[in-house]
DNA sequence: AAGGCATCCGTTTTT
DNA sequence: CGGATGCCTT
């Protein structure tokens, strides 16, 4: 190993990197290179303390970002460091479950169901306890679900504490939880939440476990710690102690996971949890201009909870942001493209269109920009939205993959053994459950055996049997073929292109998408076959475990390809971590981004703000800011003004223009702003620029005037609901109260 | 049993 | 607007 790499960090980096043992909090922020802290520690403790490689865990956010250490641990050293775990969270406890499931009444061959699929268990569930779907929506259910795990609080837990419960919804959820764990178990599944709670269980339940991984993993290290929930800080806590040999690296500044139960306290308050804890801030950033970090510390320092923390940077200067006003969402999608044209014409440093991404809120936004790429043959890439491994004939096909594995696993015998028809309707399949319950067998197991019984139809029974032979003639096949070659044979066997193809486009694509399922399937083989597979990690489970384990857990943003000359779209939340030469951040507005929600809450409402610190933060050296006066949005059109968070933006910073659309005749006055004041294009060199706001849209607070088209002037005595659904009480003078949906009222500003 | 049509619903964000 | 669900028909 190069002796020159420490010389190379700066001090605080360098303090880091050399920290042994005990506790540390590294909060690094955005572009201050805590990858290469991260990176650059595992291999000086390997290399300079001696450390073997696999008394190191080191857990990180993506799996892409696990796949990024490891090589450049790799480089480092010089040589694989074997033995190392390296994984998210998930992904570790999905390794540790591999190896003990038999512990807590699982098999290895277990099953991880993902949102969608935990999401019609719990609607069974709710099903066979007369809960009604329609008043709690599984949705709903599953969320409230997903806290408790989070909590670590089980269902047993979870009935004794809340069975009783004043609040309908829980007590609800209480009665749902128990019987949903259940039915995983019969499955011989996991829920993503399993993930982090069960490893716990059995850490809790088998101290001996606990201390067989405690003695290996003498050095952890965890990455993002800003994102952690409580289950993970419990994980952590759990191995660490008692030598406490921990390095957290995180910025309390881009927590944005709270939704998913993430608690920044875990944080901020790391030092109160382990005492003696060092802590070293990276405030150098290496990443963008100074014009755009001092946009993003302007945003920041608006938050009161943070450990406080200023980027600085030697890239002093730089280009203005521009923040560009657009008509409606086709026209932000217009310009966004243009821009990116343009400078990539314009050549010199952006010859490249990986060099833009274009950021925003809500995946609905990626619409209307695909369409302007589409249209000007612009080469993009999308980062999630509709998931590749969510659509329906990708779940269809790998619902055989997984029954073939796991037998038990019910919720895949229901999706296939229909599909694609052959003549096994409901009545069959409701006789057929009667049938395996009464036999306390697998729904597998007594399709096989469907004869035997009375109640299921003749017919349907033979279409069961012949399916259940077909299912066993491909678990003996897989003992012996590799992932690749077997999802062949199965697509080929069952004639799945051909039920695909229907003749429409639609068809063709779905045919598309699985032949690229097989792709990825052979692609799987390939790295097995070079990389060979981690020490451990395989024991007592098949290939197509393996398989089905890494395709449940993959993020969307493990899809993206950054080598692909191709600009990226993705939501501000996939962005975390990313840079890139140019950003956009779309959707500017008041309602969006912020989210209205977030307006109840001042938690969310800084949440929100982190997002958009994040987003900004992503830009190196050029950040454009656009927003739409009207969006559709769910059908209907929203009018929206700009996002108070601009107004954050110091005006010496900021160049403003407005769409050619909106400079057009058409639109020279504004269709709603008498007093509306408009700005041509040009760098605003007032250090208090204010931007400028549509000052005849009324806030919708008490006691503001307002007019109405129809019942004149009034008062806002009321508001209720949120959104879209925002509910306003008006006195009207001289016609009375009358309760309107904001949306609809078309309400203005009384200036009188 | 299967396909077609009406209705409802929803939008944050995701491992 | 588009997807999901459920009822209705054949």
């Amino acid at each position: 190993m190069n002796d020159l790499y420490l010389a190379s960090l700066n001090p605080q980096q360098r303090e880091a990197v050399a920290h042994f043992e005990g506790p540390i909090l590294v909060l690094a922020g955005a572009g201050s290179g805590k990858t290469r802290v991260l990176t650059t520690r595992i291999a000086h403790l390997v290399h300079e303390r001696g450390v073997p490689p696999e008394r190191i865990l080191a857990v990180t956010f993506t799996n892409k970002a696990a796949g990024e250490m490891r090589e450049r641990v790799r480089i480092l050293l010089n040589h694989e460091p074997a033995g190392i775990w390296m994984g998210t969270f998930h992904a570790i406890g999905a390794r540790l479950l591999r190896r003990h499931a038999q512990l807590l009444g699982w098999t290895n061959a277990f099953t991880i169901l993902d949102a969608q699929q935990s999401l019609r268990l719990i609607k069974k569930v709710q099903e066979v306890v007369g809960v009604d779907p329609q008043k709690w929506t599984p949705n709903t259910v599953r969320r409230h679900i997903s806290t408790a795990k989070n909590r670590l609080l089980s269902p047993q837990r979870f009935v004794e504490a809340h069975g009783d419960n004043a609040d309908l919804l829980t007590r609800t959820v209480a009665r749902v939880y128990p019987v949903y764990q259940e039915a995983l178990k019969k499955q011989n599944s996991f829920d993503f939440d399993d993930l982090l709670v069960k490893p716990i269980d059995l850490f809790k339940t088998f101290p001996e476990v606990l201390e067989r991984y405690r003695a290996r993993f003498s050095f952890l290290l965890v990455d993002e710690y800003q994102d952690t929930n409580h289950a993970q800080f419990s994980f952590v806590e759990l191995i660490a102690r008692p030598d406490d040999n921990l390095m957290v690296v995180g910025d309390d500044d881009q927590s944005i996971y709270k939704f998913r139960g993430a608690d920044i306290r875990n944080i901020l308050e790391f030092e109160e949890a382990f005492p003696g804890a060092r802590t070293v801030r990276l405030e150098q950033n290496y990443r963008s201009t100074s014009a755009i970090l001092d946009a993003a510390n302007a945003v920041i320092v608006e938050n009161v909870g943070r450990k406080g923390k200023t980027l600085r940077t030697d890239r002093v200067g730089g280009d203005p942001l521009t923040l560009i006003e657009t008509l409606h969402e086709a026209d932000e999608a217009r310009v966004i493209v243009e821009e990116i044209r343009s400078c990539y014409q314009r050549g010199g440093d952006l010859h490249n269109y990986r060099d833009f991404a274009v950021l925003y809120r809500t995946n609905a936004q990626s619409r209307a920009l695909e369409e302007a790429f589409r249209r000007t043959n612009t080469p993009y890439q999308i980062v999630g939205g509709v998931r590749f491994y969510e659509r329906r004939e990708i779940q269809d096909t790998m619902a055989y993959l997984r029954l073939i594995s796991n037998p038990r696993d019910a919720g895949a015998f229901d999706r296939v053994v229909n599909y694609p028809r052959r003549g096994i309707g409901a009545v069959s399949l409701e006789r057929l459950e009667a049938f395996a319950a009464q036999g306390g067998m697998s729904l597998l197991e007594a399709a096989s055996r469907a004869d035997e019984s009375a109640d299921v139809p003749p017919a349907g029974a033979h279409a069961l049997r012949v399916f259940a032979v077909l299912i066993q003639r491909f678990s003996a096949l897989a003992a012996t073929t590799r992932v690749g070659p077997l999802l062949q044979e199965l697509v080929e066997q069952l004639g799945l292109l051909g039920v695909l193809r229907d003749g429409s486009p639609e068809g063709e694509d779905r045919a598309d998408n699985v032949k690229e399922l097989i792709a990825g399937a052979l692609e799987f083989d390939a790295d097995v076959e070079l990389e060979g597979v981690e020490e451990g990690e395989m024991d007592g489970f098949s290939e197509l475990d393996l398989y089905l384990q890494r395709v449940a857990l993959v993020a969307d943003i493990d899809r993206h390809d950054p080598e692909a000359d191709a600009a990226t779209m993705m939501t501000l939340h996939n962005a975390k971590g990313l840079e890139f030469p140019v950003v956009f951040i779309a959707g500017l507005e008041d309602g969006l981004f912020p989210m209205s929600h977030s307006y109840d809450d001042p938690e969310e409402m800084e949440e929100e703000r982190r997002l958009f610190y994040v987003g900004i933060t992503r830009a190196q050296n050029k950040l454009y800011l656009t927003h739409a006066r009207q969006r559709r949005r769910a059908g209907s059109i929203m009018y929206g003004r700009l996002s108070p968070f601009a107004g954050a933006l110091p005006g010496r910073l900021l160049e403003q223009r407005t769409s050619e659309l909106l400079k057009s005749d058409a639109f020279t006055t504004p269709h709603r702003g008498r007093f509306r004041e408009r700005r041509e294009s040009g760098f605003i060199p007032d250090e208090d620029f204010e931007i400028s706001y549509d000052q005849d849209a009324p806030r919708l607070v008490k006691g503001e005037r307002v007019v109405h088209a129809t019942f004149g002037s009034g008062r806002v005595e009321e508001v209720s609901g949120f959104g879209p659904d925002v509910r306003v009480t008006v006195e009207f003078e001289g016609v009375g109260r009358k309760k309107l949906v904001a949306r609809y009222a078309g309400l203005k500003k009384d200036f009188y």
